[in-house]
DNA sequence: TTGTAAGCGTTATCAA
DNA sequence: TTGATAACGCTTACAA
């Protein structure tokens, strides 16, 4: 494993006969540097096998070329979740082209994550960060202006935020998911919630709620849960043993769903002719579980990507582009039907 | 967002009357400064809410203080992964304990892999990398040793490797649900592969192969497929399609084992009356299917910790501690029973 | 025990 | 169009 110390610019500099500064202006080809030095420049630099240090480069810029993702989960619901494998994916996918790199970190609690966001920031590994997960008055928000880091909030925007919110409603998906039942001809469509703490949690809620109000259709029962299939399926059983039971359920994710599937089936439940099943997130099993799950899918890589992209504008103090997110879809599978009589 | 410069060790040195130096000495509690004066000194630097650059102590002592992880995953088949997130979190906890930061990469190709490889070692980004998903024959090797960059190999030692390797082997896991199975009765075990350029792919293959040898049965019938719901939904077709089909499948992931569950469910092949089914991995998901799954765990969280710990080592040129990560271990549940006669 | 000064490898400023 | 030279903010010999 022999490091051998890397050239650095000097080398290059001395090899190409100039000076330091033309090395610079070469490499990042700027204008005050005729075509055929710079061609010698890089020639030295490739014979040498000459790369900046990013180190180097980050102190005499004051710029990390790094952007902070703070996960505060439980590595067990973290492991369920396909969401951030997909947003990260697209985040990647942006900040590679901009020659950023993403430091991930992933924490216990809220108060390790304050800590995390204050010494990346603070120390100034990041030059902005990514606030996801977002709970009903966030108190990073207020952290993060304080300590006077860009960042960009992982959600849709509900107005009025301090920082740029990016991100897909869920409100639509939840919409169309619970008029299709209607549609179908179900009047008690129940809902199995995510926590309410989160902004998610409750706007999914909110939208299945004005849903049934708009169609003149009294609220179901609905039961909050912590996103896991256990939950999932305990809020199943409660449903089921309700004196009226649902003839449709909306979860919040599909593993919850999921496991309402399996719950509904160990009791002779059948799915969908006495119960209709829809989830959210559309995960890859969805289409492969029996039977097939309606689901609400959205563009998630897409996401990630239009958060980093605003991400990198606030960093650099440009303009905003708009991204355009597709609104979420709903998947139609054999999980939903009409409701026995 | 007015962005405050932050004070600097000199406004801190000169805060507390000292010299640069001894508020470096005293920050980093090294002998050499007076108690009164260390007191004095981190007074100060509280009182100005100073934190010490990252960037100007990443160049002062050529490290980055953070490690490299790079995906080569297409974002479909990444999100279906429960095994990184988990990885992840334990990797998070060691690095934490020693301030060192988790540089992520996600790329389409391996290509790209390279690249990044490349970019983040030699630019000076990272001061060590992991390498996931190993091939057998894996470029990589050759490419970080070249590089001259401290690796750890994310899998069981096979013995002779160039980079250390720290990891569970799949191979007790895997022989302990084939004998289950075994044990249960069965002689017509069948497997359903991941990828056999991967050495976990292969490796999971051989352990059945291995324990059905050792057992005096026949080699069942293997279908090789790339780790999706898809994937192993076809598997089983193909698998209950043949004229005599197995009685009990052991397949390379849950994602695929359960996918082959609503298979066997949508053509009436009851399980485990008629067919037996075995995941990998003791996904979320898998008590909360029907029937339940019974899979093979491995505490991912705790591998990610070693691989991490390793890797800290070989960054310092400490020593290697042995990591004590205890074998997979069969969850055994209602989806595997005696085969019908 | 404390202060001084020389790096670390870039980018940026300013004469030439 | 070039080439010195000074930051950037820390660590660390080396002197005092």
């Amino acid at each position: 494993m022999l490091q051998v110390s890397r050239p650095t610019i000097s080398d290059v500099a001395r090899a190409a006969g100039v000076s330091k500064g033309a090395v610079s202006f070469a490499l990042n080809n700027r204008p005050g540097v005729a075509a055929d030095t710079r061609e010698r420049i890089l020639a030295a630099a490739r014979e040498l096998g000459w790369t900046p240090s990013s180190r180097a480069r980050a102190l005499s810029v004051s710029r990390a070329f790094a952007v902070g993702l703070v996960l505060a989960r439980k590595p067990e619901t973290l492991r369920a979740d396909p969401f951030f494998p997909s947003f990260i994916a697209g985040v990647e996918q942006e900040l590679a082209a901009h020659d950023y790199a993403l430091l991930l970190q992933v924490v216990a609690d809220q108060q390790r994550e304050h800590d995390s966001y204050r010494r990346l920031a603070h120390g100034g590994r990041v030059d902005g960060v990514f606030v996801t997960d977002l709970l009903v008055d966030d108190p990073r928000i207020a952290l993060l202006a304080e300590i006077g880091v860009p960042a960009v909030v992982v959600g849709p925007a509900l107005g009025g935020g301090f920082f740029p919110a990016v991100g897909v409603d869920d409100k639509p998906g939840v919409a169309a998911a619970v008029q299709h039942l209607i549609d179908l001809g179900h009047t008690r469509i129940a809902h199995v919630a995510g926590p309410a703490a989160y902004v998610h949690g409750t706007s999914r809620k909110q939208a299945w709620a004005e849903t049934l109000a708009a169609a003149g259709l009294p609220e179901g029962p609905c039961v909050e849960t912590d996103f896991s299939a256990e939950s999932g399926a305990a809020a199943t059983r409660t449903l089921l043993d309700l004196a009226e039971p649902p003839t449709a359920v909306v979860y919040a994710n599909d593993v919850m769903a999921m496991a309402g599937l399996a719950v509904a089936h160990a009791r002779g439940v059948d799915v969908p002719g006495e119960l209709s099943v829809v989830g959210y997130e559309d995960t890859e099993l969805a289409a492969h579980v029996q039977p097939p799950l309606t689901s609400v899918a959205t563009d998630v890589v897409a996401w990630g990507g239009a958060a980093a992209r605003r991400l990198l504008e606030l960093v650099d103090g440009r303009e905003a582009t708009e991204p355009d997110l597709e609104s979420p879809r709903l998947v139609v599978r054999a999980s939903t039907g009409a409701p026995a009589r």
